[in-house]
DNA sequence: CGGTTAGTTCGGTATTTACCGAACTAATAT
DNA sequence: ATATTAGTTCGGTAAATACCGAACTAACCG
C-alpha cells in the first residue's frame, strides 16, 4: 500500500519533469497538473487538499492554479452552497489544443522562410535548402492533421461520457 | 535590399522565440541557431562572424555554441591549415531526433500510468481514465511513427546530397 | 623565443523566476 | 455585526539563468 503511494509520487514527479519542459510550466504548476491527472478519480481536488499535498504555500498554489487555468490545462467546477473550487485536469482535447497554436506558428515561419529563400535563391546550396523546407513543411502538415484527428476523437469520447452521466455542472469560465 | 535584411532579422527573431520554448534554449543560443539556419548558404559561419552578427560577447557565443553542439543542434567542420571552426545547423534528421527522446519518455510515463491504474482500478471514473490513457497512447505511437518516417526521409535526402557533392569533410566530433 | 589568432574557462553581475508570508477580499455562518 | 472559511494579491527574497569581461590555453607564425 505504501508501495502504491510511492508509485504515485514517482509518477507525479515524471509528469512534473515532462510538463515543465513540454509546456514551459514552473515546477509547482507542473506537479499540480500531474497530481490532478493521477487523482482525477476523486472527481476534483480542492484548493486546500492541493496546498497540503504539494507542501507549498497557499499563495504559490493559488498563483499556479491560475496559470494552469489561464492556459487551459485545468478546469474547476463549484457545487451550489459550497464555496470550494474543485479542480480537475481539462479534457485532453483542450490540453492538446495548445499544440495546434505552436504548429500554426511553425507554419508561419515556414511560409516566410519559403518567401525569403525564393527572393535570395542565388548560391546552389540554397536550392537544397528549399527542398528541405518543403519536405519539412509536409511533415508539419501531417503532424497537424494527426493531432487534429486525435483531438476530434477525444472530443467524441468526452461528448459521449458527458451525456452518459452528467453529474457535475462543469464550470470552466 | 535593406528590405531583405529586415526580413532576415525578423525570421531570426521568429526562430529565436520558437526554439527558446521548443528546445528550452537560452535566448542567444536560439538566435544563433536561427541565424545558422537562414545563412546556411554561406556553407558555415565562423565564430568571429557569429560574435559580430549577434552583437554578443565571445564568451557568450562560445558557451552557447557548445550547448548547441552538445545537444546535437549544430555541427562544425574544419579546413586543414585553417584554425577556424565553421558552424552549420545539424542535418534536420539529427535535429528531429531530439523529439524521439521526448516521445520515449512520454511512452514510459504512459506505461507506468497504465500499470498504476490497473492496480488502483476502484472507482468507476478510473475506468474512463484507463480508456483515455489507451487512446492517448495510440496517438503517441502514431506521432512516433510519423516522426520516424520523416527522419528516414531526411536521412535519404542527406545521403544523396552528400554523395552528389562531398566537398567538405564534415567533422562533427 | 615572443607574438598573433581562435577560442575557452572562470568569476562576477544583472535579470528573471519561483516561491513565500502577511495582509487583504468576498462569501457564508452565527 | 462579527467570525469563519476560501482564496487572492502584493511586497519581498532566494535561487537560477543569461550574459559579460578578463585571464587563460593551444596552435601556429616569424
Amino acid at each position: 500500500m505504501a508501495d502504491i503511494q510511492k508509485e504515485k509520487e514517482e509518477l507525479v514527479e515524471m509528469f512534473g519533469v515532462h510538463f515543465e519542459s513540454q509546456y514551459n510550466l514552473p515546477p509547482l504548476a507542473a506537479r499540480i497538473l500531474g497530481t490532478l491527472i493521477i487523482d482525477t478519480c476523486k472527481a476534483g481536488m480542492t484548493f486546500e487538499e492541493l496546498v497540503e499535498r504539494m507542501g507549498a504555500s497557499k499563495s504559490s498554489v493559488s498563483t499556479n492554479l491560475s496559470l494552469l487555468h489561464k492556459t487551459g490545462k485545468i478546469v474547476y467546477y463549484t457545487i451550489p452552497c459550497d464555496r470550494k473550487k474543485y479542480f480537475r485536469p481539462a479534457p485532453l482535447s483542450d490540453r492538446l489544443a495548445g499544440y495546434l497554436t505552436m504548429i500554426a506558428f511553425e507554419k508561419e515561419i515556414i511560409e516566410r522562410m519559403l518567401m525569403y529563400r525564393e527572393k535570395t535563391a542565388s548560391c546552389p546550396a540554397e536550392q537544397c535548402s528549399l527542398e528541405n523546407i518543403k519536405a519539412y513543411k509536409e511533415h508539419v502538415l501531417e503532424v497537424e492533421e494527426l493531432l487534429q484527428r486525435t483531438i476530434d476523437k477525444f472530443k467524441e469520447i468526452e461528448k459521449n461520457r458527458a451525456t452518459n452521466y452528467n453529474n457535475h455542472n462543469q464550470n470552466n469560465s
